[in-house]
DNA sequence: CAGTGGTCTAGACCACAGG
DNA sequence: CTGTGGTCTAGACCACTGG
């Protein structure tokens, strides 16, 4: 016989891995139960525990599991829905803002953030450190770029940094007519600081939000915010409501 | 000597492997430019291969590589921004839509698409599915799902499936008044299908669009698109403007 | 066909959390 | 201290691409 193909090729172990391992998860396990260790669940499965980790970071990855050394790997709750964006037409250090400030200092800043300031790339500018966190838990941490001309009023003896000097550069910025704010969404994985922030480790998978804040026709600010992409669903609208989702599930298709 | 710590605590080999390979990608490579194998990469750095792939694995998630079985690994283009959302209040398959419908099917759909469309379970809905290209490359398929009542003027003996059902669905809905539109971006891994069409591994990391299209205070069609997470880069702003950015660089921070 | 990246194994050691 | 997940190795074989 020989070449005689039952299936044209075969699913790799650790995918079909990962889909008996969710299928288990939706009905053996709730919300915050530990699985067992990797070496014991590999070997139930038959697979090397190399495999097995393969799986794993994959489910962790689609924000099902939650894994910390030391401790275990758990079930993960929903995302959590984090408004970003659109919804509210308000520079950052509104009322209504989500984020706290942690620090301030003067700073020259990456190149490609100077170019899109339109800042002198030896320039400084003001860097604000702000965190959000959500339910008690850091969801993003953030570096705000403020050149120095987009707050004119700003006294150099309030503070040398900090946060009240943080605080002092959003109050600022208000005084600024805002113009709209343009940002940008893409895959990226945690540096170090941030990771530190988030509690996670160097590398782990973020979505990195981009936001430019125009006034006077150009760019009066710029935020680079990192979020957790295991435990974050950033929303926006475009009908004027605010509405943050928090409910729930909505897995992803069959 | 003995137990004198330089360094607080050892970086992770792949980690500094990413670093120092990034460097280069920047410095010593192109665009398109093939990389020595894996083999050859792991040998000259006095690594194993499977740390070398780890290496690798983080910059291809952050869209610097491309890697192709039986090819081989290219440095990857900047990431091409594709517009996302707010900036069209439009139904999808309004003339400026830069989707192309492929197909159409009555189907039932998952359980969470039917309970935030508000239909049984049990029901069928219209099922669109949609590809989206920018350069040539495809960067996005859908799925969207609209329930029978949501076009009731469509004709059943039209088509009973395909592109030129697909167009006629559409059509139909652009009668309804679109109020606004919610949508979500998270990560995801790519379904088998939807690796097949964007010419992906399964499992491959994907940006996950969620769009609900309210009309008449309900739900009257639901889209789940999933983007390519290593080439796109999703935008959106407020201000009325368009703007496709598409340019360029903007590396993330040092 | 030869060469590429993708999967898998069986082991070892390390860093960290918690009792 | 024990037990957890995180890193790393050296090897093997498979699936795919292209000439």
């Amino acid at each position: 016989m020989g070449t005689t193909q039952l299936e044209t090729v075969p699913e790799p172990k650790y995918w079909h891995l990962k889909t008996v391992l969710s299928e288990a998860l939706d009905s053996d396990f709730s919300v915050g139960e530990v699985l067992p260790n990797e070496r014991e669940l590999a070997a139930r499965f038959g697979v090397a525990r190399a495999t097995l980790r393969q799986a794993l970071e994959q489910l962790e990855l689609e924000g099902r599991l939650l894994r910390r050394r030391g401790v275990g790997t758990t079930v993960a709750p929903p995302r959590v829905g984090v408004a970003v964006g659109t919804e509210q037409h308000t520079w950052p250090g509104a009322p209504s803002d989500v984020w706290e400030p942690v620090d301030c200092f003067l700073k020259v800043p990456p190149a490609a953030v100077a170019d899109t300031l339109g800042t002198d790339r030896a320039d400084e500018v003001h860097t604000v450190r702000r965190l959000r966190t959500s339910d008690g838990q850091p969801v993003a941490a953030e570096l705000l770029y403020i050149p120095a001309s987009s707050v004119p009023g700003l006294t150099a003896v309030d503070a040398p940094s900090g946060a009240a000097r943080a605080r002092a550069v959003l109050r600022e910025l208000q005084r600024l007519e805002l113009q709209g704010r343009q940002s940008a969404v893409e895959l990226g994985s945690a540096r170090a600081d941030d990771a530190r922030e988030l509690d996670r480790l160097p590398g782990a998978p973020v979505l990195v939000v981009t936001t430019r804040f125009l006034s006077g026709g150009r760019t009066a600010a710029l935020a680079v915010a990192t979020y957790r992409a295991d435990t974050c669903r950033l929303t926006f609208s475009d009908s004027g409501a605010v509405e943050i989702h928090h409910e729930a599930a909505e897995r992803q298709v069959s």
